[in-house]
DNA sequence: CAGGTTTAATTGTGATCACAATTTTAGGGG
DNA sequence: CCCCTAAAATTGTGATCACAATTAAACCTG
């Protein structure tokens, strides 16, 4: 299977887009390849997708293209005007304030399932923060380069890799749906804000309370995160920006 | 469009499941048919769906019934095996706690967030509470006449009515996923114990905060509700259920 | 009559086609 | 140069078919 190559305004890159075809069937990797653009931002507000032109980019029928944007409308990260067309969602201040209070209201206690999930189990909570300090790593290195991909990318996996140590599934879900929805948005914007405007976030917090089982603590630092990141989304004016 | 006639194990009903078909596509009215008989838990959990099967229910190809398995599955109302076969959903008590945590989480602020979007518009909420208190009429008196299936549409349209009033659409969505994973079990549940077993709601109290313009009265009474309910849900005991 | 094996039916997935509706592009008139 | 109309291209939807895999049934053997 192909991958996305004219799909963003740009006409650049994403080309470089590849799934982990491991044992799924064709419209699964089409939605995890889109997902994955959606999440880091790769895709920009406004932009329509059509089954024809979605199937072309991946060599592919219609068939697994139809099944892959219905399920990402069906979560909210696609939307359908009155007339049936699949654009990606634009924000609205509204939306975005919803999407900030239901962060706040699920993913604080992610973190309190994480330390019930891992219990007593010394191994395996310095495993999970090892590995979220590497990704954090990789993060303020984006940062520090201004890949705004790169940042985007390493930002989810870092939540995504705590919240599903908590194997709440549900309520991780739930979250991603959340995450879908303001992905292309909050590209655009430290696009244009730059990554620096991101730099102070509290994953070093979210890592040592992990680590000292500080379940308060814990929650506390993500919600400080949620509130940091999503006021500078909040903050930046939602205004000249090129519909292409 | 026919509707579901043999999907539920006992074969009885569930005919009469008419959807309002205004300008709606066929997969779409599938969908919401699927969804309201999910919502009140004309559809047992662990009951298998097949494309073909259902497309010969609704006397429709496969296409649509494709797409709207396909979006429930989304949503997580629908389950997928290993092997992709698909069925309604089993309970098991770890998701049970994380539908009860999510719904604290999410549905008690959209009281507040209802009382925000009625503002200073007395007219708009008087015609609101009285539209509850309808529902909640009816209500009552599927309790007392032991109507399982007329009591979980009520139920859920009197929290909607409500939720919806707040225009907070990705909140609300979030919660309707909640309600269509816990909807077949719930019908279970209630099946067995009865529905003299949820006589003591809030929603008296929801209606007189609502009224009285208290924010934190509403916030408190839809906790309560959602807690006494799930308390219910969760202290049956799940096992002895024919799988078929 | 029980257990395992083979056969038959069912199923999800992907591909392709037709049709009506919408969108986009041309074209013409002011 | 702009606006309105007409033609062409694109699009979502639904139907149908083929194929491999899974599931259910039948069957046989002991």
């Amino acid at each position: 299977m192909a991958a996305i190559t004219s799909l963003d305004g740009s006409g650049t890159a994403l080309a470089e887009l590849k799934p982990q075809d491991a044992g799924q069937v064709v419209h699964e990797q089409v939605y995890n390849t889109l997902r994955d653009a959606l999440m880091s931002g790769q895709l920009a507000p406004g932009r329509a997708l059509s089954v024809r032109r979605l199937a072309a980019e991946f060599d592919i029928s219609a068939m697994p293209a139809r099944e892959a944007i219905r399920r990402l409308v069906a979560v909210g990260a696609l939307e359908m005007t009155p007339t049936r067309r699949v654009m990606i969602a634009s924000m609205t201040a509204d939306k975005l304030a919803q999407i900030r209070q239901a962060r706040l209201a699920l993913e604080p206690d992610l973190g309190t399932a994480v330390l019930a999930a891992i219990g007593d189990r010394p191994r395996q909570l310095a495993k999970l923060a090892r590995t979220l300090e590497s990704i954090d790593a990789d993060l303020d290195d984006a940062i520090r380069q201004g890949d705004v991909r790169s940042y985007s990318l390493k930002n989810s996996a870092f939540h995504f890799a705590l919240y599903r140590a908590s194997k709440a599934d549900v309520i991780v879900s739930l979250v991603e749906s959340l995450w879908l929805q303001y992905g292309p948005h909050m590209r655009q914007i430290i696009g244009r804000l730059g990554t620096h405007c991101l730099a102070d976030d509290q994953h070093k917090e979210i890592v040592a309370s992990l680590e000292a089982r500080d379940a308060a603590g814990l929650c506390a630092a993500i919600a400080a995160d949620i509130r940091t990141g999503m006021n500078t989304i909040a903050a930046a004016e939602t205004d000249a920006i090129p519909a292409t």
